[in-house]
This record gives structure tokens, C-alpha cells and sequence, in this order.
DNA sequence: ACGCGTGCCTGTTGGC
DNA sequence: TGCCAACAGGCACGCG
């Protein structure tokens, strides 16, 4: 489930292989899958791939098209500049990308196909094939001018990034939750990227119960959250993230964080800091982890 | 305006 | 061994 990390991880070995390329024709296999910006389709075709990038938990890919789309200049501070056409996904639980060879065909949970070229005049997939896979079909893809950004309430919504924010900023936007602790750092609209996996990490690290209500916790303590927050984030980046069941990168690689897990997916086995059975609960909707000795 | 419960999906897991 | 309910979970949506 790919999770900022996670996200990240696959920007890095996607955009190696697909920037520079052109897209020389969609398929588009699932229709609810292909959820916004449908009519703009015919830009992405023969559009030169400029860049891939992740903002939350979702990637962006950002097109230079052959023709003028719009004349309206937008400016958003969580966009580059002078990119007019986007291309949006959310992987949700399943969505993968992976670059097979020419005339490679579609595979079981195969949800969108971009065929790519070496030039613009090319119509051929000599360059590849991008799969934009999903099992459950949770994911999506958006077509979206730079003003589309403007008008999508989630996108607008979403809370900083957690690692270019100070700890004290984060610690601060916590308290803003009336609920519980891991309901804020689920919340995409208090702190951006974060979901079970390391909302759950980091209460532990900072050895703070998940059903806290947030305001009841002291600013050190939420700094201290913050700062955990921060270090697993990127420890988890430097281990190409966490591979539960089935989640890769875009050359197919699993990531190693998973092995440094101190409570998800570790319900009943003992914790590592006290030896105790490690509790499990629905909070905030999720299944939670955590360790009811250490965590207070 | 906010928080909570439910639905979306399909492959995997665990109890009987 | 086989069946099937429960489960995984980010986010949209409807409700109170």
C-alpha cells in the first residue's frame, strides 16, 4: 500500500525510465479507472513526458503537449511552473507502474496502457509500454490543466509535506484534530502522505497511545512525534520503502523497510522494547497497533 | 464544520 | 481439504 515512501520510491525508478519519451497512444482498459479529464486525452497523445514527480501520495507526471491547450496562466505553489498538462494518479492499495518491452500485452489487473516513442511523429511503442496496473481498482488517474488543480478540493486540502516542514510547524497543525492522534496523522488535510503504516511507526517511536486525543498531548510530545515521523519517513525512502504483500517499485523491486517494523502487522507478537504482547484496536476506522505498556 | 460509519474492490487469510 | 466470512485500507460520501 503505497504510502509516501512508497510513492516516492516509485517516482525515482519510474522517471529514469520514461522521462524524455513521448506518448504515443492511451489505452484505456477500465474506464472508472481514467476518473477525470477524459477530453483531454487527445493532448496526452504525441505529449513529450517533462517530468514525474509526487506530491502526498500521488504521482504526477507532467506533459508537454504538441498543441496550446489554454491560455490561462495558474499558478500553484505545489505545481513546477510552466508545465501545462498533468497527468494524476492515486495508487491507493494496489496501483503499480511498471515499463514493459514493445507490444507487450496487457496483464490480469492491467487498468490504463501508455504506449511510448522515441519522437513526437512516432506512432509506434518502440519506446515501451507504461502499465498502469490495479487490482481493486481503488486507484485513478486524472487529465488535468494547471487551473484544474484550483477546483479539486483534495488537492487544495492537502496539509504540508512532511519532510520540508519544521517539527514544530507539524507539532502545531496535530492539534488542530479534535479526535485522536492517529486520526490527525491519517488526516491528508493536517499532514500530507502519511497513512497506517507509519502513523502507527511513529506513535510507537514516540511512545505515544494511538487513541490520545491529539489536543490532549503536550507540544514537546508532538514534536517528538513530528521528529519520529520525520526520521521513519526517511529511513523508509533510504530503504525503497515497505513491501507488504504486494506492493513494487517501477522496476519490480520490493522495498526493505519492512523488516524494520516495530508494531504494524505485528499484532500479539511481542514488543521489542518490553517484551510484552503488542495490542491491536480499530482507531480512526484502521486496524492500530501498538504496544498498551510503552505507548501512553 | 466536524467526526464517524459505510462503500468501493478483489485476493488472501483463518476458522470451522 | 474445502468453503466462505472477515480482512486489508485511502478516500468520497452521507448522516447526525
Amino acid at each position: 500500500m503505497p504510502e509516501l515512501p512508497e510513492v516516492e520510491t516509485i517516482v525515482k525508478t519510474l522517471s529514469p525510465q520514461i522521462a524524455g519519451k513521448y506518448i504515443s497512444n492511451t489505452h484505456v482498459l477500465h474506464d472508472k479507472v481514467a476518473q477525470a479529464g477524459k477530453d483531454l486525452l487527445p493532448f496526452v497523445e504525441r505529449a513529450r513526458i517533462s517530468c514525474v514527480f509526487r506530491r502526498a501520495k500521488l504521482l504526477l507526471i507532467g506533459l508537454e503537449p504538441q498543441q496550446v491547450i489554454s491560455s490561462v496562466t495558474y499558478h500553484d505553489a505545489n505545481l513546477p511552473t510552466a508545465i501545462p498538462l498533468f497527468m494524476v494518479f492515486h495508487l491507493k492499495m494496489t496501483g503499480r507502474f511498471f515499463v514493459h518491452p514493445p507490444a507487450c500485452e496487457p496483464l490480469k489487473h492491467t487498468r490504463i496502457i501508455f504506449d511510448l516513442s522515441f519522437k513526437a511523429d512516432e506512432r509506434n511503442d518502440a519506446a515501451g509500454r507504461l502499465f498502469f496496473d490495479d487490482m481493486r481498482t481503488f486507484g485513478y488517474c486524472r487529465i488535468m490543466l494547471p487551473e484544474d488543480f484550483a477546483s479539486w478540493p483534495f488537492w487544495k486540502g492537502l496539509g504540508p509535506e512532511p519532510l520540508v516542514t519544521s517539527k514544530n510547524t507539524l507539532a502545531e497543525r496535530f492539534f488542530i484534530k479534535r479526535s485522536s492522534i492517529k486520526s490527525a496523522l491519517l488526516d491528508q488535510k493536517i499532514v500530507a502522505g502519511v497513512g497506517n503504516i507509519y502513523a502507527d511507526e511513529a506513535l510507537f517511536a514516540a511512545k505515544i497511545a494511538p487513541d490520545r486525543p491529539a489536543q490532549s498531548i503536550s507540544l514537546s510530545d508532538r514534536i517528538c512525534l513530528a521528529s519520529y515521523l520525520q526520521k521513519i519517513l526517511r529511513q523508509s525512502i533510504e530503504e525503497c520503502g515497505s513491501s507488504i504483500r504486494d506492493y513494487r517499485d517501477a522496476k519490480g523491486n520490493a522495498g526493505a523497510f519492512q523488516n524494520n517494523f516495530s508494531v504494524y502487522g505485528r499484532k500479539g507478537e511481542s514488543c521489542h522494547i518490553c517484551n510484552n504482547p503488542l495490542s491491536f484496536a480499530r482507531i480512526a476506522g484502521r486496524g492500530t497497533v501498538y504496544c498498551p505498556y510503552c505507548q501512553k
